[in-house]
DNA sequence: TTGAAAGCGGTACCAC
DNA sequence: GTGGTACCGCTTTCAA
């Protein structure tokens, strides 16, 4: 037996003695009858009567949904979004619907051709790669998509990003003031757009701090702590160095790891900078100083630029860039003067 | 100029020159004429039609979605069992949505209430508390409901727990059985479901040791690592101690900050044990003994549950309970023998 | 097998 | 102001 099915508003009709579309009306103050409102409220009171949020969507052609779509939401980075966005739509009253795509490009453009399934109001996308397949798919897509990250300038989506590039140099940059003149690198994937952005922002910095590139102080790993610990623990083992940066907060807490293991004291005997300012950041022990790409703020703002293309359709494209900046922790020494 | 409305099952009946029935039939596979299958498919393709996912759920009564609502995604436990629900229900076709409610119970009622809008065809419910308002919300719902918590006997939703209180007597335990003899307590709030379980646990386990109860041993803080460690702090100062019992696992990290600063290393001078055995234990240093209350198995079994009452209605409510265990690190003293 | 038609549960236009 | 009705896009029953 399956539930008594909910009363329609042909119940409510009838028990208020008036048409469904005096119900429509009452409920949707589209009427000026007090009378009228006062006695379909009752009666739909009585009944138990909840709207239909699908039938509801089928005649209005919006859904109340939108879509979030990223790789993993156990990626910290990724989660500050999230926990930006949700609040945000919830507020205007749309609901949130998860993709985790687990850095499955063929997933990431299945989500992007399944808006012509018209199940959300609009989508914002988190794509690890940028491929031939992607721009097609948001060449037309079906209702509004959100970019974040970089997007070649040929795709006309709306699009907040960061400057991960500027943002790893910044971390040379601090280091260096601090007094760090051999500045370890250990890098995320070297294939993956972020990976590459953040080895050109090292050498960036490097440049710009007068120092030359040496290819023995650089690794490159998971973007997880175990791998960045074992990378570490490899750098250390062949190279002196007084820095490390890590190419985001997990690989930054291995290098810790490894480095307390090998006996050096941080920030003393070595430096250390991460990525993505993560809770983690905060957490660890000693605080780690960290390179923030804003992702809450881009999170707030890819929500927001979503919400406006809801209400108001037909404008450019948008673009939007957001700072990088460091948070100084304790992992790093104090730059006086 | 509103996107161009994409195609209907009627521009597909045209082209292939058949009536709409067939069209669904077609596409649906519930047609036997291969013939057909293959001229409906082909005109599909060539107007570019996709099925709409609201109309197919008006007619078939399903929407193809679940609801996932707890209290924080940024909260470790729960970020736990998104992971593991995310993909299952993924696996059969169902899209996830994710409530926040923000520990706030209105909200949360008004999600269990707001299933009659049959938006989803299940919800897994994770409530901090259970009022009467929940209880009357969970009378009838609307759809299938999972609980992922404690509830009262009397209520008859399908329901999978843990023994936080057992799992707090572990933790006491093993720090007993590693020499500890005044072993402390960070609970979390007092007047919520977790931090009744745990202190009673925490007294099971003294007794068991066949330690007294001693108050000064005793801080609350919220399950934050900042209240964690002032909570840590407050108890160095006033009592002696050889052990820490952090009620989640960022409380005992923030004894542990507050250990350190205050010179006391761990595990030799005390030992910490957290709860919840996120990955915030394995990654802290040193790493944390914590006690797991099975979040990702707790999350995998919802959501069996959940998708299992789905195929087939009508049967008693299920009970399922998860046991914690204890995942020793580094943080506490091995115990030999 | 295939097509016509009746819903699914609402919204909104259009007469009255 | 109010009710009748077409329609949103699809599934499914029922005849032919």
């Amino acid at each position: 037996m399956s539930g008594p099915s909910r009363p329609t508003i042909y119940a409510v009709a009838k028990v208020a003695g008036v048409s469904i579309s005096s119900v429509s009306r009452a409920l949707n103050g589209n009427t000026s009858n007090l009378d009228m409102v006062a006695r379909v409220k009752a009666a739909a009171e009585q009944v138990g009567y909840v709207p239909s949020a699908v039938a509801q969507s089928l005649t209005t052609q919006q859904t109340g949904q939108v879509a979030f779509a990223m790789e993993d939401i156990g990626n910290a980075a990724y989660l500050a979004m999230v926990r930006e966005i949700q609040p945000r739509l919830r507020e205007v009253g749309y609901r949130l619907l998860l993709h985790a795509t687990g850095a499955d490009v063929q997933d990431e453009i299945e989500v992007v051709e399944s808006l012509a399934q018209k199940y959300v109001d609009g989508l914002i996308l988190c794509p690890i790669r940028v491929t031939s397949r992607h721009i097609a798919a948001l060449r037309d897509p079906a209702v509004p998509v959100v970019v974040i990250g970089q997007l070649p300038d040929e795709v006309a989506v709306d699009n907040v990003r960061t400057d991960s590039r500027l943002g790893a140099r910044l971390a040379v940059e601090h280091l260096h003031a601090g007094g760090a003149r051999r500045i370890a690198f250990v890098n995320g994937p070297a294939d993956t757009i972020p990976g590459q952005a953040r080895y050109a922002g090292y050498q960036d910095g490097l440049r710009t701090c007068g120092l030359g590139l040496d290819d023995t102080l650089v690794e490159f790993a998971d973007f997880q702590v175990g791998a960045g610990r074992d990378a570490a623990a490899r750098l250390l083992a062949r190279s002196d160095l007084d820095a490390i940066f890590g190419a985001n907060d997990l690989i930054a807490l291995g290098a810790m790891h490894a480095l307390r293991s090998a006996g050096r004291s941080i920030p003393d005997d070595v430096q250390v900078v991460g990525m993505d300012d993560t809770t983690l950041a905060e957490t660890s022990f000693p605080p780690l100083t960290s390179v923030s790409l804003g992702s809450r703020e881009r999170g707030r703002i890819a929500a927001d630029m979503l919400l406006g293309r809801l209400r108001a359709e037909a404008n450019v494209p948008q673009r939007v860039t957001v700072a990088p900046s460091l948070t100084v922790r304790e992992s790093t020494r104090e730059v006086t003067g």
